[in-house]
DNA sequence: AGGCGGTTAACGAAAACTGTTTAAGTTATT
DNA sequence: AATAACTTAAACAGTTTTCGTTAACCGCCT
């Protein structure tokens, strides 16, 4: 039934959109509520942008610690930390503060509330500036 | 915890992976039996795989039904019915006869026993001839 | 033979995922 | 304004993953 990431009812309804079908028509097709359909395909795109965001990692994955942001740390000092400790490593951080802020929360934003850090974050960087989080 | 496919544990593990270390060194670090290191980096693997089939089928989304085999036709009736009816669109598919049976196979062991199929497959062919199997 | 690196199988518990329905909400088209 | 297309959220039951343990197994090396 399953062929990587997505079942196969979220196979069909992409074949399906893909050819132009709506989803009230897919939904007589196969037998089930337009509700459906559109839960099934939400359900396809986000196990794509799944499959995606892990070959990210994989392409980052030649990174190299830098720090970890401690619980309860501000985020304007977490942009300094990263800025110092990529110094140190003669590295130059690919973004600028307000990028860096914005990468931080979208990576994990359970992790952030408001300005600060409500659980330890581990910032990776590879040699060429690029930074991931853990 | 989770980015993409990976759970925290298994990107933790590839990363030291990465740098070198054994199983038993991870294992000491993040206090668990190497066992548990092996069945992690596995799983993280089976992961990748699975992140790869879903874009690759994603690619191959701009295909159009072929045909249906039906449950219980023979493997080789089979392979006859997809050349007939890619010649019916003018296509030519990209496999002979042996490696459309193994493709056929690998993309779905469950439907299969012997030289019979157990399951209605459904078809799939771009304009490049190449095939996909849902 | 014994140590080391890796793998596998079996099993339990907790967590996450899937397909559905129902119901309420957009947005776009006519 | 009305309809069609689409989105979203909550709740459910069933299934699958995930993490961990224990114990056994393989190949290689000295």
């Amino acid at each position: 039934m399953k062929q990587g990431l997505l079942t196969g009812r979220q196979r069909e309804v992409l074949r399906y959109r893909k050819q132009g079908l709506t989803q009230q028509q897919i939904a007589d097709i196969i037998h089930t509520s337009k509700a459906n359909v559109c839960t099934i395909e939400k359900a396809a795109y986000d196990n794509i942008e799944k499959a995606k965001e892990t070959l990210e990692f994989l392409y980052t994955l030649d990174a190299t610690h830098l720090c970890t942001i401690k619980i309860g740390t501000d985020l304007f000092d977490a942009v300094g930390e990263i800025y110092g400790e990529a110094e140190k490593l003669r590295i130059k951080v690919r973004y600028d503060s307000i990028n860096l802020i914005n990468r931080l929360k979208e990576a994990n934003p359970g992790k952030f509330k408001g300005r600060f850090v409500r659980e330890d974050v581990e910032v990776y960087i590879n040699e060429d500036g690029e930074l991931c989080f853990g």
